[in-house]
DNA sequence: CAAGATATGTCAATATGGTTGACTTAAATT
DNA sequence: AATTTAAGTCAACCATATTGACATATCTTG
């Protein structure tokens, strides 16, 4: 058995940090692979309309969450402004989101999707509601109901945007659809 | 109450898609914000270091995985060499990893963490472990186990790396064949 | 042994999506 | 009338990714 070819084995043990907490590995690599494949079936399809992830995080939470103002958008995206306007330009332009001045404040512009643009994002919703449902087949309806409360709790609470709280209010139950 | 004020509201029902499946709006968001402030923590030290999350992915693998060869790493991070050879070069040159001539193939450059590497590792992983442990803190048993399956279930099967085998098999016990 | 394949590294050009800073315009607020 | 706010824009810069071409050392095969 040589050096090169021996098989590869995780690491273990030897927690280096003074207080020795047990570190969960298995999590942390888990969620990297998950994130990766759970972005990775959208990104196929936004190569070929010649977009990227920015743009399907845009059309995303302005088609889930209609007349969003530009503001809503940078806090929930947490990007600035100069960045946020190359990708919206592009999604305007090409009609997938639409702009509508505020009734009561005129400076505002409401962002809304067109018909183009929830059909793209049901597209992209339904890929990755595919991985989702697989990933859950044989769950008990409590072990959903973990994975629920796991993500949600993963989640920072100290200055929740407007999203956020809609977000985490429907799962505390008193929004609840 | 003014129209701009109004409080926001998710869209819901019309799936506008022809089959009209149930999409999983919520998990699909709750990832999104899950996953943003998992990476957020390290993100903070990393800046310090003047270091970015490519940094983190390397030195993680190659800490967790030691002996992993620039081509494992390649397949793990699914990124080119050229882009790997940048960060990799940073984190030798600044002592976090070294490397070591395979002895059975002295083509292969075999890959370790150093003391100062596991280090930063350590530190990185024990922020997302704590978050990881709030969020499961009330769970049982069972809710515990089904995130490591819904994690892993939500993993691409087809082409598995020398790593995610070794992950996915500690996972079901058996190895896929 | 010669020829070819493989593992790694490097040079150069380019794209995307992020940043900071400064400034403008229009509209609301004080 | 003065100030603040919401949005947009110009410019420069940075991190991380890409493609393509090529170099070097080493292993494998005919």
């Amino acid at each position: 058995m040589s050096d090169a070819s021996r098989s590869l084995e995780p690491a273990h043990g030897h927690e280096s940090t003074g207080a020795g907490q047990a570190l969960r590995w298995d999590i942390i690599e888990l969620l990297f692979f998950a994130y990766r494949d759970f972005v990775g079936d959208p990104d196929h399809v936004l190569d070929q309309f010649g977009f990227g992830r920015a743009h399907h995080r845009v059309v995303h939470f302005v088609h889930r969450y209609p007349g969003l103002k530009v503001a809503d958008l940078l806090d929930v995206l947490r990007i600035t402004k100069q960045s946020l306007g190359r990708v919206l330009k592009q999604l305007l332009d090409e009609g997938y989101i639409v702009q509508q001045s505020g009734a009561s404040d005129r400076r505002q512009r409401l962002l809304f999707a067109t018909a183009k643009g929830e059909a793209l994002v049901a597209q992209l919703a339904g890929l990755q509601t595919d991985r989702i449902n697989r990933a859950i087949r044989d769950f008990s309806p409590d072990e959903v109901g973990a994975i629920g409360r796991f993500l949600s709790g993963m989640i920072d609470r100290d200055d929740p945007d407007k999203v956020l709280q809609v977000i985490l209010g429907a799962h505390n139950g008193t929004k609840k659809s």
